[in-house]
RNA sequence: CGGAGUGUAGCGCAGCCUGGUUAGCGCACCUGGUUUGGGACCAGGGGGUCGAAGGUUCGAAUCCUUUCACUCCGACCA
């Protein structure tokens, strides 16, 4: 390609809502542009990089057993009232209706549509297992799309789902999808982590994420800090050690206690002299449901913050909002004085609390604290309900746990019978009983990944694409185009890398060097030739677009150097 | 969804408060010339339904009403 021909308008300037570098550089590189809020064009070198990232997973899938299909964008209603996520899925799912009043959903995800391509084709154990995939535009509506491709509403998205005939096989499917997926990121070549997950409003026994480590990453990961342990999760499923120490030296005597305008748990702890953690923490929330909302209480150890996703999965709640003084005066309960202790509303207690006693908590009653409260023999619902901090131990092996940002690219899960049950998909086993399949399903965010390379990969100049994601791997800049030496040899070397299958752009425009040697920064091409000056000592410039370095090479000698790359 | 803003040339902005020549600036673009190793310079030039609709007025980019879009902070986010 000549950069003469090639549709690239780069600028100086960045769009004033850029503050990722991944969406400045590929704005201001000419790869995408945006048109609508959340949607995004991609321009010829966009569409090149996305094509590429598209590539490396096609081969990867397809070679793990996958076989690739393209479903329908628009999908009937019908399908996601069936398996009851119509009404579950919340303003993210984009509804509307067609000249004759049938209602379509823009499919943010597509299980309804694979089961329903599946069902009544595979009938038998014997056609399992099968692993479909599509490479598709997805839409969601997003509250608050921002960060350029990193969190847009009309993204391009990697969706598999795979149908067996019992857990073992899916588990087994699972993995080799787990290996799949690292060896795409390590093509692509990022730095990442796959991680325990919460596994979300798609439901399902078990998920991990595949998290690259990027500072601007929207998600907290906590990782083991020991190299032999590879224990790493999301914050929203992690979990440590009970660091939990009994003083042999702490005594109560049970009952209630005076304790007026005392309700943070500082003041408490100053007040009784006593650690934090002998003091029983309720957090109030308001559980909303499809038909109604509820305040529902957590308990948690002093020295504990409640983790909001783990408190809205145990409540199984659509969602969890603030309780408000109203909400909590309605369900006659005491703010700032909250227990255990006789209560009307639902509750959950953390599983570190379970037998624990010489505690201290609310009375459920103005201005009082019941001392020494035990949990001994108390039938409560226990649940991990909190969030591991930065310096925990490990659960695994007892290392010191650390929290890094990540941005969450893949997920994969086990999804079992939720939606083959639902959209009532079933076969025939090896004893001729029907049964629903088991299914697995697999994401990847392909046009999150272009901006994903960027974020790990630039500096203040621009972008630093990576050999497999580069749209153009050698940038041949001519110098003064109208030098008639260099521009002939400039030429030569196209005819000579385009010859030899190399991936290469010419930049033969009437600009002064450093405009092209700025594009080529900002773009981010691995490799650029310069042509100029240096030619008339026959020698031509070879530049590392990762170090800035540049070194001569003899022209005769530069086609072979290429080659060694 | 709550709060706060912004819409004027391809991009970034001024003008609006206090209505009144032909709506301006920088970058980008076109022509000619000089330049050619780090985003050059000189001269000339093209490009605007001032987001949209309605209203007030002799007169509206400017004041009023409605509406649409986009952005920021937060909540949210397989």
């Amino acid at each position: 390609m000549r950069f003469t021909k090639l549709f690239a308008p780069t600028t100086k300037d960045a769009p004033k809502d850029a503050i990722l570098p991944s969406h400045i550089y590929l704005v201001r590189g000419g790869f995408v542009s945006q048109i609508g809020s959340g949607i995004y064009n991609f321009l010829p070198l966009g569409k090149i990089v996305l094509d590429k990232i598209r590539t490396v997973v096609k081969e990867e899938l397809d070679n793990a057993g996958a076989q690739e299909v393209m479903l329908g964008f628009v999908t009937p209603s019908t399908l996601w009232e069936e398996s009851g996520r119509y009404a579950k899925f919340g303003k993210e799912l984009l509804r509307f209706k067609d000249r004759k009043n049938n209602e379509f959903v823009l499919g943010p995800t597509h299980e309804e549509a694979m089961v329903d391509l599946v069902r009544n084709r595979v009938k038998s154990y014997k056609q399992l297992p099968l692993n479909l995939y599509q490479i598709n535009t997805k839409f969601r509506d997003e509250a608050r799309p921002r960060f350029g491709l990193l969190r847009g509403r009309e993204f391009l998205m990697k969706d598999g789902y795979s149908f067996h005939e019992s857990i073992e096989d899916m588990q087994r499917e699972y993995a080799l999808m787990e290996k799949t997926y690292s060896q795409i990121l390590q093509r692509l070549g990022l730095d990442f982590r796959v991680v325990e997950a919460d596994s979300g409003a798609i439901g399902g026994s078990g998920s991990k994420e595949f998290m690259v480590l990027a500072d601007n990453g929207e998600d907290d990961i906590v990782f083991c800090k020991n190299p032999s342990c590879g224990y790493g999760a999301n914050i929203e499923a992690a979990k440590s050690k009970d660091n939990f120490v009994f003083d042999s030296e702490v005594e109560m005597t049970p009952g209630e206690f005076h304790t007026p305008n005392i309700s943070s748990i500082d003041d408490l702890s100053e007040f009784f002299h006593i650690p934090k953690s002998y003091l029983i923490k309720a957090v109030a929330k308001k559980a909303v449901y499809e038909d109604r909302d509820e305040v529902i209480l957590y308990f948690i150890r002093g020295d504990d913050e409640l983790q909001e996703t783990k408190a809205q999965n145990i409540a199984k709640a659509l969602e969890l909002e603030d309780a408000s003084e109203e909400d909590l005066k309605a369900a006659g309960l005491v703010a700032g004085f909250m227990g255990p202790i006789d209560l009307d509303v639902k509750f959950f207690v953390d599983e570190r609390l379970k037998d624990r006693d010489l505690m201290i908590c609310g009375a459920n009653k103005e201005d009082y604290h019941f001392v020494g409260y035990s949990f001994k023999d108390k039938d409560f619902d226990y649940a991990d309900l909190i969030s591991v901090k930065k310096g925990d131990e490990c659960i695994k092996c007892g290392g010191e746990l650390d929290i890094t940002k990540g941005i969450e690219v893949g997920h994969i899960f086990q999804l079992g019978t939720n939606y083959s049950e639902a959209l009532n998909a079933t076969f025939l086993d090896r004893d001729g009983k029907t049964k629903p399949f088991v299914m697995g399903t697999y994401g990847i965010g392909v046009s999150r990944l272009v901006a994903v390379v960027v974020e790990q990969h630039h500096d203040d100049k621009g972008a630093i694409w990576t050999k497999s994601t580069a749209p153009f791997t050698y940038d041949i800049i001519i110098s003064n185009i109208k030098d008639d030496e260099q521009k002939r040899f400039g030429e030569e070397l196209y005819q000579q890398l385009l010859n030899g299958g190399e991936s290469v752009l010419l930049d033969d425009r009437a600009e002064r060097f450093g405009f092209k040697m700025g594009d080529f920064e900002l773009i981010g091409f691995p490799y650029a030739i310069i042509v100029g000056k240096g030619l008339k000592e026959g020698v031509v410039e070879l530049v590392d677009r990762k170090t800035l370095t540049k070194q001569s090479v003899p022209k005769d000698e530069i086609f072979s150097k290429i080659k060694e790359l």
